[in-house]
Formats: structure tokens, sequence, C-alpha cells
DNA sequence: TTGAAAGCGCTAACAA
DNA sequence: TTGTTAGCGCTTTCAA
């Protein structure tokens, strides 16, 4: 097994010294440097095979080359496409992802952000937030310079990317209004979540006002999922079968909404509509076809990764929150109430807002 | 903002030389220093917050504490519970994974893998590998402990962890011919990948002998995607309108073909059966659901970082092909061919045979 | 523009 | 059991 050859070796063969081998080959001290003294250098390299060694030049530098991504769970089909935008845009700039997932554990998120601390990461990218995470909060007071995804913390001042909840949701509710409803129910996960009371938000801003009062009804469940919106679901058409619409928290919740309806006896859209939110492969084709919001997953990625590359720099402009145009999708889960359906579902995709 | 402690700090206030106190916190050291001086490090080290650093720790052992791990695109929602069971068994062992997506380019593998060489990875984990990928070869031929995942590649030698297609195909093949089938076409992905050469050689297996001889189609199309099935598909029922039961090379070709089949007037599974492979999410939901081949995704994460993990040993064990076993789940897609089923559809799971 | 010297923080080898 | 010494490979002062 040869060894690795090092600059030395290069410096040797180039008949230079070592650190003007290395300055030769940094591309940020071109110039500063006879050409004709680095093309040796570069050419002793090559010959070489050199490639520097990152963990001298970390323990040099004092710069890791890494960033720590931190997810609560990466078989939540909303997150690998974020992933990937921001592994894409990083390496581009040289930097690694160091993966990390928490699997939805306040106490594995603190121990996994602390193990990328210790292991010198430049910078943060967090998506597992809780509105009110100790550890987050300690990120945002830390000179680490951490960029959120998806979820947002409360008062903690970071820079944050996400889909723009509040125009998707607005749009749908417009949807269903449009059609026709009027009691509608709107199923959702813990309240510890952004994610949660953003979009709730904005459906009580979108229909406290309209037609009948009190025709909204909400209900929480612990976890964004199936079982959750169908058990969620059961529920409220025990207490109110006079819901003509649900909207689910995502659309996860909306296929457990699917269950709970087939459950009852129920049948979608023609005795209640249904809809989600995320868009996630597969709901244009389950049965019926899911109405939901589409949210751009890589480009949510690839702004946050662009977020904290500003920061990693000398200058680091304010906290920013980025928030990125969702899209409405109608499909054959919502119709008009208390119609048979017939003819062919509406297809469809109407921009349901930009960043704000 | 305060300088981070180091080990110097700590064996300054534990009054001991920083040797000695590295030693103090090495627990693979734990007898050959006293307790006492231990208990007194460790304190000191508390107090101060001390971790250690990464960086220094790796240049002076030549061992990063990283694992790359190459996959072809985290999209592909087969992957995400892979790199999960990957990440939880090493991180178990104080390993960090690093990400590197090749989006399905041998350019991007070569220049990828080049860079997690370059950071000193200790192992590397590969579902990328193309049978002939040069890259693997090479890597096949180095010091570089490696284990593939999902994909192998021809005469390399390197140890692999994967579904066990083989008995997958065949359940579904006997499934198929349990039915009365004998018509039947198989569409699948490029000859480059391992994938589609240990599956369609199950598939003649099963299935050349069987009944009338001939009875067998098979097409390649250039990727494993919904398009290219239906595309597939398409020119299939275009040549060949007699076939009863399309075998699909994944779950996404699948999707394709149903829509060749709406396309053609066709239902499935009255006029044509459809099959796929991998059961992703919601392919349970679609209509019809669809009967495909189980593989245990997280589970060939985990055993495949346990394989490196034995490789990074000092006494490696030789080269080994694990396949884990997979699991038939018939569904509503296929049925008896050319009679109208009208009652609810099968649904069950059947073992499809264990590793080989 | 290049060379010399030093040191990032740690731990392995050797000595006591 | 502990201390001493040295050096992993690199880059960045400082000096020429």
């Amino acid at each position: 097994v040869a060894r690795r050859s090092t600059i030395r070796d290069v410096a040797a063969r180039a008949g230079v010294h070592p650190a003007t081998a290395s300055r030769a080959l940094n591309p940020a001290l071109a110039g500063r440097i006879t050409e004709e003294t680095s093309a040796r250098v570069r050419e002793a390299a090559q010959a070489l095979g050199y490639t520097v060694d990152p963990t001298a030049r970390s323990l040099r530098t004092r710069r890791s080359g890494f960033v720590g991504v931190v997810i609560p769970d990466l078989a939540n089909p909303v997150l690998p496409p974020i992933v990937r935008g921001i592994e894409e845009t990083l390496a581009a700039h040289g930097l690694a992802v160091l993966l990390a997932d928490t699997d939805n554990s306040p106490e594995r998120e603190a121990t996994l952000v602390a193990q990328l601390e210790a292991r010198r990461c430049e910078g943060l990218i967090v998506a597992t937030a809780t509105r009110d995470s100790p550890t987050v909060r300690r990120l945002a007071g830390g000179d680490l310079p951490t960029v959120l995804v998806t979820r947002d913390a409360d008062g903690a001042g970071l820079p944050l990317v996400a889909g723009d909840d509040d125009a998707g949701v607005r749009a749908m509710a417009g949807h269903l209004l449009g059609l026709g409803h009027d009691r509608i129910a709107y199923l959702t996960g813990p309240p510890e979540l952004s994610t949660t009371q953003t979009r709730l938000a904005a459906v009580h801003a979108a229909l406290d006002g309209a037609r009948g009062r009190g025709g909204l009804v909400v209900r929480h469940g612990e976890a964004f999922t199936a079982p959750v919106g169908r058990r969620l679901a059961a529920e409220l058409l025990r207490d109110r079968r006079d819901v003509t619409a649900i909207l689910a928290g995502n659309d996860m919740m909306a296929v457990g909404v699917y269950e709970a309806l087939a459950d009852a006896g129920l049948r979608c859209p023609q005795d209640v509509s249904v809809a989600g939110h995320n868009d996630m492969p597969l709901v244009d084709r389950i049965a019926p076809p899911l109405t939901t919001v589409a949210i751009p997953q890589r480009e949510i990625g690839v702004h946050a990764a662009r977020l904290l590359l500003e920061r990693l720099g000398d200058d680091a402009p304010p906290p920013e929150r980025r928030l990125l145009p969702t899209r409405l999708v109608v499909r054959g889960s919502t119709a008009v109430p208390n119609v048979h359906a017939s003819a062919g579902n509406v297809h469809g995709a109407i921009p349901a807002g930009g960043p704000h």
C-alpha cells in the first residue's frame, strides 16, 4: 500500500519549499506566485496524484468544510428532496453534508447537535425545530451559523426557509368556499410545531369570517400520520356528521381521512371533500386523487443552503425568513357539497401565492 | 466568544500532563490509569465543558470517524429508509455519515468517491454501482473498506447487502402462474444494473419452462420510472395485445403500466394483471392497490452498516453477500386472467424466501 | 516572490 | 502509572 503523497513530496518534486507549494495550489493566492513556479507545482501534484489532507488543513485553518443537516425523519417523504437541494448546493461550494436523523426525539436532537458542534461543523441546517426547542434556542444564542427549514422556532430570530403555507392554505380555503362548503373541519398535528400553528392561523384567517360563523371545527392530533388522521376523522364524524369538507394538516393525514370516511360509509368527494398538504409522491394516483397544496421541496433545500452560505461569509446579513411560493393542486377529492359528482374530476394547478 | 478549551486546559486544571489527561479520557485505556487521576481529569473536563477536537485527533490517529454513503438519488423512495438504517447503526458506533448523491451520473460518482477518499472516510457504502462501474472496480482493488447495497458490481468481489430479489420475483412469478397466467411480459430497466439482471434471471428461471414456451416477453427501458413503464407498456400492447399479465421491474414502472392500460382502454386486473417490486409508500392506496414484492429497506441499511463495521476491524472476514428476505404482497392488481373480478380484492402477505 | 519557522490539538512511542 | 518528546500535514506569520 503506497503512502499517500503529501505537500512535502510535491514540493520536493517541484524543487520548492512546502509553503510555496501550498501557496501555488491555493487558487485564492493566484497572482502572488510566479506562474512558472505555480505550473511546476501543479504538474508535480498531478504526477503524484496529490490531494490535500482535509484533516490537516482543517486543523490549521479551523474550517472543517462540513455542514450539519438535522432532520426529524428521513422516511418522511417531504424531506429527501429538501436534503438533495441542500446537498447539491453546498457541494458546489466545497462543503460536505453531515446527516443527522433525530427520529423526532428532542433528546436525540440535543445529542446530535452537540456531536455536530464537536465535529466543528461550520454551520447547521435544522429541520427538527419544535417551537420551543431548547437546543434551537441555544443555537440561536450561539455563534454557530444556523438556518431553519420548514419548521420555525418561536422568538429565536433564526433565518428560516419554508413553503408559504399561509398563502397555500388560504388558497385551499378559498377553493373550498368557492365550491360552496361552509361546514369545514381542520385536522392537524401537535401545537408544538410551527407548521401546525402557521397553517391553523391561515385556516382561521380564511374561514372564521366566512358564511355562517361556527362553521369551522379544529382537531389536533399527536402526529401528522395516516393513523392519527383516521382517528381524528372518525371522532369528528361521530360528533359532527354535518361537515362537508375535511382539510387535513398534510397528505398522510388526508389518507387516514379517506379510511375513516370509508369506515363510516361516506364517499369522497360526493359526501365529503378532503384536501391535504405537501403533494407527496403518488397522491395523484390514489382514489380519489388528492387535492392538495404543493410545496417546492428541492427549492427550499437550495434556498436554505444559500442562506447558510451567506451567513458563513464575513458580513452575515440579518436573519431572513424566506417563504417560497406554494401551489394549489386541485384533483378529485374536492367537489361541490352534497351533489353526486359524475363527470371526470377537475384537474389543474393554480399558483397560490409568492414570497411575502 | 470564549476560546474552546483544549486538553492542555483540562490537564492544567487537573494538575497532570496533557498526555495523561488524554489517556484518562480515553475509555480504551481504562485500567492503565489511576482511578483517582482519571476522576480528577474527568471532573476538570466536565467543569471546562471540554470536548475533544475531532480534527486534531483524526490527524494524529489517522481515523476520521466518517463513513461515506454514496446513493444514486435520494428522491428514490427506496433509499431513505436504507440510509436511515445505515445512519442509526453507524451512529451507535461513533461513526458519522457523509452523504453523497450522484444523481445517477457515473462522472459524479467518480468525483464524489474521490472527494470522500480525500476526506479520509474510513469506509464507503455504495448504492450507485452499475455492473461495470470503473469507480467501483477501483474501490474493489483498493484498501478502502467498501460495502455495496442494493446493486452489485460484476466480479468486483465486494460485500453486498440487498433484498433477495431472486426469491421475491420467483414468488411473484409463482403467484401469476397460480392464477393461470401464461402470456406474461416483463418490463425492466437498463441491463447495466445488477437489479435488472438479477430480477430478469429469476423471471426466466421461473417462467421459461412453464406452460406454453414463448409465453414470456421481455422489454428493457432506460430507467425504472413511470414514464418509461408507460412507454414500454404502450409499445408492448401495440405488439402483443394477448398478454394477460405485466410484471414491472419496480413500482414506479408499474404505475406507468397502469397509465398505458388506461390509454389502451384496458382494465386492471380484469383485462391485464400488473405487479411491481419494492412496495413503496402509498402503492397500497392507488387504484387498484398494487401487488408487489416488499423489500426490507431499513434492514438492508442496518446490515450494510454492520458488514462495513466488521470490515473496519483488524481481521476483516471475507466479503459476504447478504440477501435479506423479501415478501410477496398480493393486492388488487393481480387476478385470474380474462375473468371479470367483482368481489373484494385479495389482500395478504406471504413470505417469499429467506437469505441463501 | 519565496523560504524559514512555528504551531493548530492531539496522542503514540518511549522513558522514567 | 505518568511524563517527555515528537510529529500527524498543513498553512500562515515573519523575514529575506
